[in-house]
DNA sequence: TGTACATCAGTGAACGCGCGTTCACTGATGTAC
DNA sequence: TGTACATCAGTGAACGCGCGTTCACTGATGTAC
């Protein structure tokens, strides 16, 4: 045991490696803090450092400020996303007599994987700085704009526009990300309320997924009077 | 003008009166502070005293923490979400072409209005403490619920259970709220970005109400494969 | 390859500051008789 | 109605504490020759 190799060790790596594990585990520690459920905007940097084993001080040979470390989570959150589009996909290709519940209760299960993220993501989608807000709904865009290409990709909604279609992926992800921390909150001996959320937000998207199929993508259509 | 009778004046209240005055000036002045940018789950008691006008002790005569005033909050999110729905009422009585346009857009003015609170619900919907949160999410269930009932009211939709309309209204309800922060965060100089929001909500809407209404609402239903 | 110097990630001590909370107090308002 | 006492909203001073930020330093790593 003793002198058998580390490969997580800080020994024999360059400057610049051990640089970016100290920087690594100062992201973090700020996650895992926001898991301990502390909001990242009352996050302080003596905090952020002590979790992360490091002096206080060092904080500045990586960010400036505490939202500049929230950047860097926003990046986790954009390659998180990423990931979850792809496991999305390996669920659409396989056949299936419900797609949709399937789709959900896999969401579901990689929200609680990812409880740390989705609760940076929940809280300061809407809630911290300006900055952090902007890149968050950055991500969020783009996650948006890749399930439409995937919507075109699956073949149905062909007759609508990239316009129409973004719209509408737009409000598939504002109710997925609604449904994030609902489903976070929830305590886990409770099933049978979980059970209840799920089909709730099933239907939610069945709702969504109808009102799609009968869009009328008339370009420069008059607004009817539904 | 001196001596002219100051219905705003703390003169001639009774103590109790001045208590309420006092109370309230606390609640304003948090308020106020989130109205400046900064995020209620950040503020100090020091802070909203100091805002108030009143001596940072002062605080503890109303509120054991700032979360209590939290509380005081989200009871005014309650008022006022009840005010919308009653202005919405007003809405739905007149004669209209575009009904549903017409609807967010008096959202939209409304949520102006009321900007401050909008900020504080959409930062401590899923931000801030578990408390606040539960109260938060407690109002706009209500919310929630007071809208099926005017949809029974409206006489459409009149073919769905009660469950089915309170998951469509939650969806109502997600979508509204998810585009509160947006529009706020808007710059009041861009009237383009503006009006190309407004759009994509009210086509969300119609999204939503298109799904609703060919909705089929079979008790027990057996999944289908949408 | 060896040596001399530069770089720089992390340290440890120190600073001034605003925080939450406590305490004893004041004096106007309310209440009991 | 008048008086004597109780209540209590707001005051002002004080406390210990953790914060963000600065500084000079250390010593291992990297670089130039």
């Amino acid at each position: 045991m003793a002198g058998t190799p580390n490969p997580m060790s800080r020994e024999n790596l360059s400057r610049t490696e051990r640089k970016d594990l100290t920087r690594g585990s100062l992201v973090r520690a700020a996650l895992k803090l926001i898991g301990e459920g502390r909001s990242f905007t009352s996050l302080g940097i003596r905090e952020i450092a002590r979790e992360a084993g490091v002096v206080p001080n060092s904080f500045y040979r990586h960010f400036n400020n505490t939202d500049e470390l929230g950047l860097a989570l926003v990046a986790e959150v954009g390659l998180t996303l990423r990931r979850l589009l792809r496991e999305a996909r390996q669920v659409e290709g396989e056949q299936d007599v419900d797609l949709l519940r399937r789709s959900v209760q896999a969401y579901q299960a990689y929200v609680k994987q990812n409880r740390r993220l989705f609760l940076f993501i929940s809280s300061e989608r809407s809630g911290g700085s300006r900055t952090l807000r902007a890149a968050i709904r950055n991500e969020v865009s783009h996650f948006t704009s890749e399930m439409v290409q995937d919507f075109r990709r699956m073949g149905d909604y062909s007759g609508l526009s990239t316009g129409d279609l973004q719209m509408i992926c737009g409000l598939v992800v504002t109710t997925m990300l609604a449904a994030a921390p609902e489903m976070l909150d929830l305590q886990a001996d409770q099933p049978l309320l979980e059970a209840e959320m799920t089909e709730t937000f099933v239907q939610q998207l069945r709702i969504v997924l109808l009102g799609a199929a009968s869009w009328k993508p008339k370009s420069n259509r008059v607004s009817s009077a539904l």
